[in-house]
This record gives structure tokens, C-alpha cells and sequence, in this order.
DNA sequence: TAAATATTTTAGACAAACCTAAAAACAAAA
DNA sequence: TTTTGTTTTTAGGTTTGTCTAAAATATTTA
């Protein structure tokens, strides 16, 4: 296996550009990946030289770049330490939900595999952090669950809120005053046809969120 | 209060300037903070000069190094955070004693104040870290033990087992076989003279130890 | 105390990861 | 299809933290 240690802007850089890339089926062009990590297009053509250099991404010159099959597994590790790092914050330091993602970006470049393993061992091998992201596992393997939004519902039917993707915290301060977090089970009970918020039901109350809120939290029907 | 963010670097110059100047009493020398940190005495003397501008020291040309009020209070935290992580490396991923130092040694750079104070009340609010050596407070304080060698006993006098000087994994391996660790307690029942070897009491069974060895266990008298 | 040796500093270079300004390539609109 | 605008790359520069070689200073020893 190739156990070539990146730096932290490498990894940084190849970990947005997997996630432009949804799952490595896209072509990422060197302005989105500058606006995601706030360097100029400029340091970012550079970076795109070195890591192509390293074959972790194919580059054609003012097209774009593609990630390769080795970048990808580099990149899960590195969602795989972020999000491990997650859960341990929350569950474990008591971080608020919207505190954990900062740092989270620092612990996952202290690279140690028997850290990680470690880590994950402790935490009992969660399948998801705390926003409701999965966590690769240790090679890399992903549990895609399938994620609907609450707008997807029929009337009657049910679901387990599983992701939430605003990671605001007016957003967050809101999810708590509606009593939802993961996990929380919700029970579409209307559509509103005129400007598409539902009516839902959570925690034995009923109430109507409008089509922005329903969008940025995913469930898993049930 | 002056909350400058140091770089990795500065912030393992500055630990190494202070452990080398016990407690900021001692003059340091160029060349020993090159040997501690594997860096050539010219690289050195550039981050001395960077140290000084920010007043974490003072230098006088071709003498030495003295560490600073403000340089102290810093090391004291980047060794408070640590210590504290290595509690967590040890106490909860189960790490060896002899593995946790470097992976300390990166975690350590992770600088939240928020982070560690949540850490330290995760372990709650360990003094000493897995090799005995106490981790200062929030605002800096140790706490000071009275720590003697074994053969500093007198005969028929006991001591809790409180510091190991040598981190080697033979050492460690020795300990272990003598079913020696933090906290245990030891009597020392003779001294012999020929070469100040000890004769001690472990767990119910007396066995004659070097006097390399015991210089390298550190005790608190009860 | 003068010569030899050791330590420390200066001078100049280099790699990594950024930057700005300008040139080159591509895309869109007139 | 030419002009205009946008994106990407190139060229050259900066800072941080390191290096080597040589000069300056301090220390040891004969």
C-alpha cells in the first residue's frame, strides 16, 4: 500500500476535492475548490500540480481535475478521522453539536492509524457522527443509508431524522426549540400546497415548517 | 492577557526552553535546545531572535537563553495539554505507556482552551499523567511532591511509586516483570554497599534491584 | 596568556504554501 | 465569428522554518 504521509494543506485540499466531486464521479474545477478552501486560484493550480505529481488526482490543464482511486481511500481516511473525532467530542467532551466541527478539522491531521483505530474501538464503532454523517470504516467502506427529505414523505408515513445539513446555528438553536435532533422520529401529517411547508408531527406536537427547513433535514423512512 | 497563537514550532522550542531550564532558573544554551530538538544551533539562534521579539525570552548574544514570565505560563499549558492527553491515550484508548508520548506529542498542538478544559474534566481532573509527572491547572500551577530515589529510603521505610525517569521499552518491560507501576507501593528492606544495590519489597516479594535502577524510580515517602 | 577548540551567530539558500499581476485558454454574447 | 468576459495558468514574490558554510565570540588547555 502506498503509505505516502501528506501534509495538512494536502490532505485539506484532497479532501475537498473528494467531496466536489460526489464520490469521485466528477470533474472539480480549480475555482470551487478555491472558494471551499479560501485560497486563490492560483495556490490552488500549484497544489493541483503537486498532488497530481503524487497520481492522487488526474489534471487536465484548464479543464479540471478528477480524484483518483488512491485519492479517494486517502480521502475517506481523512472523513473517517474527522467524523471518529466528531463523535468523541460529542459524546464523550460534551461538545455542542456546532462546536465539534472546528475542531474535528484540527484533530483529523494528527494521523496514526492505531490512534483511529483506537478511537473508533472506544467509541464502539459508530456508524454515524453527530450530524448523521456515516463514518467510513477502516477500509474505507461506507453504509449508505437511504436519505429522503421530510418533503418526501406521504401524508401518514414515518421517518427517523438521520442527517441534518444546515450546520448553521440559528439552524441548530431552531432544531432544538422543535425538539429535533437524530434519531427523533417525525410523522408527516399534511402538505401545504400553497408554499410547500409540511405539517409534522414530533414529539406529540404538531407543527408547519416551511420548505427550506424540511429540505435540510434527512430522514430514513420507517 | 497576551493570547498570541504560536506556531508548532514555537510552541516546541518554548516546551523545550523551559524543561531544559528547570522552572525558568537556569540559563539555556543554544546548543542543548539544538540537541533536544534534532535542529541545527543556526536554525536555532533564528528562533531564539523570533522568541525574543515577542518577549517568551530573553537572549543575550553568544550566552544564553532565559525564559520569560509569559513564555512560562505558555509552556506550562502546552505541557498541561500533554500530559492530559496522554491520560486519555493511556487511561481510555488503552495505549501502552511507552506509545502514548508521541501521539501526545502532536495532539498537543491542538490549541482550544475550550478542548482541553473539557478534556480535563473528562479524566477527572487527573494530577498526575501515566508516567507520574504532574499536569499543571488551568492557570498553571503544579503540584509539587516531594519525589526522593528509592535508595533515598531509609531501611524498613515505604514509598508510593510516583515518577519512571526512563521511558525506554527494555525499562518498561523490567517494570512490568517486577510488577512495578504508578501508585505501587514499595518497603526497602536492605542497602547493600558493595554497589548500592537495594533490596526491596514488591508486592510480597523482596528482590535486589541496581542502584541504576532504582535512580530511575521515583518515590513519595508515606 | 596565547593557541587550540568549541560554541554561537551571520550570511546566503531552499522547500512549502501561500500571494499578486499578467498572460493564456476557454466560454458566452453580440 | 469576432468581441467580451471568465477561468485557469504562469511568472515572480513573501514568509516560515529549516539547512550549510563561514565568521565571530567564548572557553579550555598547554
Amino acid at each position: 500500500m502506498s503509505n505516502i504521509k501528506l501534509s495538512k494543506s494536502e490532505e485539506n485540499y484532497l479532501k475537498s476535492i473528494f467531496n466536489l466531486s460526489e464520490f469521485g464521479n466528477k470533474q472539480v474545477t480549480t475555482n470551487s475548490i478555491s472558494k471551499i478552501l479560501n485560497i486563490e486560484p492560483a495556490s490552488v493550480t500549484d497544489m493541483i500540480k503537486k498532488l497530481s505529481k503524487k497520481n492522487l488526482i488526474y489534471h487536465e490543464k484548464y479543464k479540471g481535475s478528477t480524484i483518483s482511486k488512491s485519492g479517494i481511500k486517502i480521502a475517506l481516511q481523512i472523513i473517517r478521522r474527522h467524523r471518529l473525532w466528531e463523535v468523541f467530542l460529542h459524546d464523550k467532551l460534551k461538545f455542542k453539536w456546532d462546536e465539534i466541527h472546528e475542531l474535528a478539522e484540527e484533530l483529523e491531521h494528527v494521523s496514526s492509524e492505531e490512534l483511529i483505530d483506537n478511537l473508533d474501538k472506544y467509541l464502539k464503532f459508530p456508524k454515524i457522527d453527530p450530524h448523521g454523517d456515516p463514518i467510513p470504516n477502516k477500509i474505507g467502506e461506507i453504509d449508505f443509508i437511504d436519505k429522503i427529505s421530510i418533503s418526501d414523505l406521504g401524508i401518514g408515513e414515518k421517518g427517523i431524522v438521520s442527517r441534518i445539513i444546515n450546520e448553521d446555528e440559528e439552524f441548530f438553536n431552531l432544531l432544538k426549540k422543535l425538539k429535533i435532533e437524530i434519531g427523533t422520529e417525525i410523522m408527516l401529517t399534511d402538505k401545504i400546497e400553497y408554499d410547500q411547508s409540511v405539517e409534522i408531527l414530533v414529539d406529540k406536537k404538531s407543527v408547519i415548517i416551511s420548505k427550506d427547513i424540511s429540505n435540510n433535514i434527512k430522514i430514513t423512512k420507517i
